[in-house]
DNA sequence: AATGAATGAGCTTTCATTCAT
DNA sequence: TATGAATGAAAGCTCATTCAT
């Protein structure tokens, strides 16, 4: 990549930081003018590298949804072959992780429409965590750790867990203010709220 | 009320139906000049009703929040004095109910950030769940049905299981089609995922 | 037609005269901001009217080619039964006179495409003045006044006659200046330039 | 012309060309990053050429005109002596298969607007009709072939004959298809549409 | 001399809101 | 009190032109 090539990359990286810093401000929704402005190039760049406003919203989240899935995948690497209790805290981790970083702009992508007319191949960000949720629970009811009769319900609760620890508001996801979180929200799944005999 | 009074009640309720029905179609937002066609008003009649735009869509909010309410309590009411496993099917069971019927209006109800400027007063549709759902857990605490060392994770899951349950397609939501959805949605809440030994 | 319709009548007069003398003016092409100031209105007002810039347009374009087949119509039954000599001058008189009126509206009227998707009903200019110059001058065949063979070259001719009056820089066409144009080109086309012996 | 220049003129020329090509398929205009696309260069050479957008219209146009003109030229020099049926028809033959090569951007030049303000000493393309078939006429008319009389006619109805000509569809000014055209128009001009008794 | 990314004035269009009737 | 024509601030988008490389 030369020198030209590597311009272009940083003002297309210039603009994507500045939607999201204008998404996440969150006055006026998100003005092609307040991007321009905040990225410090003008307007008509903005559409010289993304075609229109959707195609720069949808580059937006598809990357959001890029970083997660990264995250997702290697935390599920890492835990390979452990049982399902350990899965699930890691992956409530790395999720409590990753929405404390990218609050407002993945707040946007968990209510992405499947797939734009512009934009088919995309998954949503829901989509993708059903389909990784679902890897762990199939192999749990291999294992025959988990009950296969409520199957159907896992990937709805489990995202209906996903979707409670991303409306927890700002501060008490920070680092360290809830140490064990994951690790109860596993075990809650596993073994419920039921107080034991 | 005089005859005078009963007209003027009955411009406002067709006014909040026609604006339900064209949030709903979701062509174009919620365009006051559509409202005031569906409601077979003029558009400055809107205005001497609801003063702008955002107090409309206000009044609609709350209005879905105080039915979803009213729901809730009669619910609860019906349930007083019976174990945590039936009152929380119960309001499943209610809830899933209502959002079958409510859909597109309680989708922005869930997602309307808390006391706007221009409704200070209002309760957010979740922090009202939350309440009624701690109010049930708090009295199984009580009745040492659940175990209270993780009482701060209930609300949030089971407002995860609410949501999960909202982001259903909506025919699965339809009567009929999932009977003991709820009952074994509260099973999973108290007993967990885990096989049973 | 009640008081508030005679106002809305006038508004959207005033906007078409201001529509045109933009187009005349021939700076800038027609700007939607130049239009509103000039009728006197708001920018949005054009659009309660006429929708877009293109069906203004359409509008101006259809408005005078209507004025212009009135005018031909009269000038026709005028002359019903009369020579075609007789029938040829005045029709020339007659376009002579409208296009020293209205010389630029009906250069754009002259070169409008056929028939836009928008407005299907519509017919150019050019295809109206062929139907009638072929009206003319097929009852002239058969009064045997015109040679049949050429009958194909006429209507070029004479819709190329009035290209070429159309053509003719404005003073030349104000009244008067040219009293017996339309007579000597009605004989030119009959009896040609030859020198007759 | 060394070699550099031969470069730089067929640059040129592909510039001209690409333009053409992009005022023909007349979608959008003719904007600059087509013509640069179309010919292969950047758009910064566009303006190192031509200077700016109208420059390079005004050149395509010129060029135009001075093609008709050549052919103009030559058609009067092969009919030089010869009667003015046999040089008209030889001139209405000429321009027919000139306009049904270049037809859509001998449109532009036959609209274009006398001497803009940037391109000061151009004739227009009518304005050197007019002056060969003026040519032409008093010649004829020297010779007594055609009546002095309606001389002031004659340019306006001749330019108004080509006018139609241009605006037969294209098919029908192909090769081949009307075949003693010219020479029909000629004879219409010279004896009229009157039946011969 | 060629390049093409960046520019930004300028254009069309929308729609919540107002206010004279 | 109801009306709805008029308003005009915004917003998205285009494209001729410039100039650093």
């Amino acid at each position: 990549m030369n020198l030209r090539d590597k311009l272009k990359e940083s003002t297309r990286e210039a603009i994507l930081e500045a939607a999201v810093s204008v998404i996440i401000s969150n006055e006026n929704d998100m003005r092609m003018e307040d991007v321009a402005e905040k990225a410090g190039v003008a307007i008509g760049t903005l559409y010289n590298y993304f075609g229109n406003r959707q195609l720069l919203i949808d580059t937006i989240i598809e990357k959001r949804r890029k970083m997660a899935e990264d995250h997702i995948r290697q935390s599920l690497a890492q835990t390979a072959g452990q049982d399902v209790a350990a899965r699930l805290e890691k992956l409530f981790q790395t999720l409590q992780g990753f929405l404390a970083r990218h609050r407002t702009v993945t707040h946007h992508a968990l209510q992405a429409k499947e797939a734009d007319a512009n934009s088919p191949g995309q998954k949503s960000l829901t989509a993708m965590l059903n389909e990784h949720v679902s890897d762990i629970l199939q192999e749990a009811v291999q294992r025959e750790e988990i009950r296969p009769e409520d199957m159907d319900l896992y990937p709805l609760v489990i995202s209906g867990y996903l979707k409670g620890i991303f409306a927890l508001a700002d501060d008490s996801l920070e680092t360290g203010s809830r140490p064990d979180f994951a690790k109860r929200l596993a075990e809650l799944f596993l073994n419920g709220a039921a107080r034991r005999s």
